[in-house]
DNA sequence: CTGGTGCGAGAGCACTGCTCTCGTTTGAGA
DNA sequence: TCTCAAACGAGAGCAGTGCTCTCGCACCAG
């Protein structure tokens, strides 16, 4: 790639970062809205017009700083949950959920741009749904793995509407076939839990109460772990032939824990 | 109170609330960043300077904007909890976060203004806080309720931290001192869940999932009600008589979720 | 009746996103 | 190696924004 890219593409390439950086930290100085197209080019040393050959307005700046804050999240999630040993199932569930938290706080405009209010007319490019499906994806894979060495503790699925079933059945034919629907609507749960819980930390609705929220958000992230059905411990020292059981069936293999959340 | 009102006073009064009107008419148009000072100025055929005798900032008028935001919705979800029946407090749950979801669809961008990301430098006036405090302390009330008739199932409360601890305790000597710190986790976990789910369903998080989202809210309401330690189901209402009085004009078809046919 | 005060209109400033034009630079094809 | 179109940066300019200041007019208490 690099060997037939000429100058002039070099140099499109290492400006178009440039100008991603300054507008990343103007986001993070003063937020979406004090981050402006002139200033931008104004940190650059450029005329604001010589942006618009990089961006053809503000809106895909914005449209690519999201882009890459999706990118950036479910990195964080995905190797804090490949980092943890495979069978530690309530450790993987916690540290990704962990590594979202952190990476909320560490980059809280970034996290307001896309789990805020949207920002213009809210267009999703096709792009951002993918990477928005990490950190769920992230979270799934471990409950699947859960599921594979059984112990999931499945949960009663209760009455369900139509058009509830429907979806849950089609999410589990794309994601995982194996997973009983109430798994998936609890995970869903959990899900919308753990976003809501980080944006209220985040954008303040936690300051009467909770606010500190670290020993707070591990405990829900626990319990929300019990809801769904995860073992309450990991076993300090399995027996032999429940390890054995473990490592036997390896449904996923073991050799490819670097992307821990492949999705079948 | 209109008696020793002057003709100025009054006519300031209701030119303040027409500004605030058609400030929100754009809000609900354009979103935030579409709600102009000079736009609203030109829609009450004044200029824009003219405004300023009023409102001393944009921010200013936003800010009103978020309070009378706070209010309408607290009121929604108080009304929703104050109609059904007292005793049966696994629908006044239900209906009383219907209503928190109602209001959200039908404001979508009052409620990104109050629940999304913060617009400016986010500063919250005092005034805000106890609003804002109204949902949670009307989901609240029907746990109070459910502990005093004695049907509250109370959770284990598990590993807890020392700040935890002490935030718990803390909310609790404010709020509802009877209550246990375990079903005071719960009940932020579940108000959280709530607006985290409304968030993401408003800002288009669930739509390769769940996109109608209506009947997984539901379910989800009710499982987290369960989870907190609310009885499985009413005790058998008091009398069909008397439900029907009560429940006669109910909008959504909300009698017997009789649409949603059981599937197992 | 009079003088201070609240009010709306208008001009103007600094800023924004964005468009258009104009020389210059670049690099691929002749 | 030369040429010419494409890519590029700079600058001016337009419409819009929030906000300030000043100026007359209308109100209302003294």
């Amino acid at each position: 790639m690099n060997t037939s890219q000429t100058a002039r593409e070099r140099a499109r390439a290492v400006l178009t970062s440039e100008i991603k950086d300054a507008a990343r930290r103007q986001l993070a100085e003063s937020g979406a809205t004090g981050m402006s197209l002139r200033g931008v080019a104004r940190e650059l040393g450029m005329v604001s017009s010589a942006l618009y050959r990089y961006f053809p307005t503000r809106d895909d700046l914005l449209t690519a700083l999201i882009v890459d804050a999706y990118h950036a999240l479910g990195d964080a999630a995905e190797t804090a949950n490949a980092i943890v040993e495979r069978t530690d199932l309530r450790r993987r569930w916690r540290d990704t959920c962990r590594a979202v938290r952190q990476w909320a706080l560490a980059n809280p405009h970034e996290y307001a741009l896309i789990y805020g209010s949207p920002v213009p007319g809210y267009q999703a490019p096709q792009d951002t749904v993918a990477q928005a499906a990490r950190v769920p994806l992230a979270m799934v894979g471990v409950l699947r793995d859960a599921l594979a060495a059984g112990t999931l503790a499945e949960p009663d699925t209760g009455i369900m509407g139509v058009v509830l079933a429907r979806q849950t059945a089609a999410l589990a034919a794309t994601i995982a076939p194996e997973l009983p629907a109430s798994v998936l609507i609890r995970a869903l749960m959990a899900w919308s839990q753990l976003f809501g819980m980080i944006s209220f930390e985040l954008f303040g609705q936690f300051v009467g109460s909770v606010d500190p929220a670290e020993q707070f958000f591990d405990h829900a992230v626990d319990l929300m772990a019990t809801f769904i059905g995860l073992p309450k411990q990991a076993p300090q020292a399995p027996a032999p032939d429940v390890l054995g059981a473990l490592f036997g069936d390896e449904p996923d293999g073991e050799a490819d824990d670097g992307d821990a959340t492949r999705t079948a």
